[in-house]
DNA sequence: TTTCTTACA
DNA sequence: TGTAAGTA
């Protein structure tokens, strides 16, 4: 089941789509990218191609932004996030 | 048409 | 944060 689920390609989305998907302005998505809070892949053309992973981080840091931490604050939380999900491995993040 | 960057209010 | 201009 969840064991050994090749995922060959996550779904990227163009700054528009995923600014409706974090419920952001595409403004605000340039301007966390400006902060470090997130690097999504970029095309050829310089295009940013934002995946599922990088949304679930815009949602984090919406959540984050609106405890009122800031941008500065935000990257420092979200490294530390990244950093304990891989030394966990995979755990199901509990959210509540 | 959409995206990109930079600049201003 | 929103919008403008000029560009690819």
């Amino acid at each position: 089941m969840s064991s050994g689920r090749p995922e060959p390609d996550q779904p990227l989305y163009t700054i528009s789509v995923a600014a409706e998907l974090a419920g952001i302005s595409a403004r605000t998505l340039r301007l966390y990218e400006r902060h470090g809070l997130l690097t999504p892949q970029r095309t050829e053309g310089g295009t940013r191609r934002y995946s599922d992973n990088d949304i679930a981080r815009l949602r984090r840091v919406a959540e984050l932004v609106a405890s009122g931490v800031n941008l500065a604050g935000i990257r420092h939380v979200l490294d530390l996030q990244d950093e304990n999900t891989r030394l966990r491995g995979s755990q199901p993040a509990e959210g509540e």
